[in-house]
DNA sequence: ATTATCTATAGATCTATAGATAATGC
DNA sequence: ATTATCTATAGATCTATAGATAATGC
């Protein structure tokens, strides 16, 4: 039985953890504070106490506070798009592909750790240092804009039409913000549901969800 | 020819201005800096600026820097409940009624000096001293509520597709951030069309879009 | 020697208040 | 005398950097 801490100086706050636990702890702590109060209402103080180190310690794993919504912003995006990509490689009809990103979507920003969707409505996200989570978060809308087109929305349409679709996709961090005790499988099952018939799609039924699921699993 | 400025000691800017004007003048800077960089991280001293007055000035006008959000939220959405009580005296189809509620508040959003709804996606909304404007934009969301019932949505999930419907309504500030030169007619026309399919009411057609904007002149 | 943290602080703010001032109005 | 502004500033931050320090690893 020797070391309770592993390298480095000791916190003064006397917890012991890993430099990857205390990155997590961080993103942790910033994701609560960015989404409740907002990105420049939080300072760097307030994040390193409830991570559970001094302020200036951040600075050993972020260069900057904008690099922790960075962080933030990316590790939430990527989830989406990395089931957009999945879907991709399927051959499944329209109307299963669209329900199963939108209700995917729905799903994860429903039930993250904290209402980290609500941290793309940020004003901050115009920030230059931002441009990669703006692409990221563009390239996810394509892939709702080439599902819209599929589904036969007509060329004229299919801008405002995915203007709405992937709105309403995004209004669950309102939605969440608001009512933080919300049922999420069921808005998420609504949500993909109502998506299909903006696009046109008609009423889903079960078997339709059935195979949408299915096709989440790959 | 006498005057040229009014009544109190002359702007260093040199700009003349009644006391009303001066109020306007604020809330336009506000607005403009509110939506575009974000409550926080807009000083007062950028208000003023914009405004053509020095920073201490503005507190002739406002109490606090926060009440000049409040006076901004409140002039937004205090039109859209004005629309919703104009509707409620008349007696026509549900759908008419929910397709001219949506549009014009698609319409107002979309069409305001600044992208005011933005501003209902600030973290900073929740503050107390904002809790009038979120009564107020929770009355707003009961008329919803209650056009999306008399359409005839079943009780269960009455909640859900009422957060979806506002969701879409609402969800214009993040598409006209995103694109500016936006076409809001178009948007409005297709978001009050979306909204009645959300609503179950089926495709509406050009003689329900006319009744419904009859009804918007009263 | 390297690592992960700490203490201390520079420099730059930011909001709101105090009190003065330059107009008009009576 | 009243009004609408101004100048000056108190007091409280906030981000990021400099340099020290208390661990482990070799």
């Amino acid at each position: 039985m020797t070391k309770t801490t592993g390298v480095g100086r000791p916190r003064a706050s006397g917890a012991a953890a890993s430099k990857r636990e205390a990155r997590l702890a961080v993103l942790d702590a910033a994701g609560e504070l960015f989404t409740g109060a907002g990105y420049a209402a939080t300072t760097t103080r307030a994040i390193a106490e409830r991570a559970g180190l001094r302020q200036a310690s951040l600075y050993y794993h972020f260069p900057s506070k904008e690099d922790i919504l960075a962080a933030l912003l990316e590790d939430t995006v990527r989830p989406s798009l990395d089931v957009a990509g999945g879907l991709s490689a399927q051959l499944a009809p329209v109307g299963a592909r669209l329900w199963a990103l939108a209700y995917a979507d729905i799903h994860l920003l429903g039930s993250a750790r904290h209402n980290l969707g609500a941290l793309y409505l940020l004003p901050e996200i115009s920030s230059p240092r931002l441009a990669r989570f703006r692409a990221e978060r563009a390239e996810l809308k394509r892939v709702y804009g080439s599902l819209v087109a599929a589904a036969g929305v007509p060329g004229a349409l299919l801008g405002i039409r995915t203007d709405l679709v992937f709105g309403l996709v995004e209004s669950i961090a309102i939605v969440r913000r608001d009512q933080p005790e919300l049922d999420v499988e069921a808005h998420a099952v609504e949500g993909a549901d109502s998506v299909l018939r903006l696009a046109g799609l008609g009423e889903p039924d079960a078997a339709l969800r059935d195979s949408a699921r299915a096709l989440l699993d790959d």
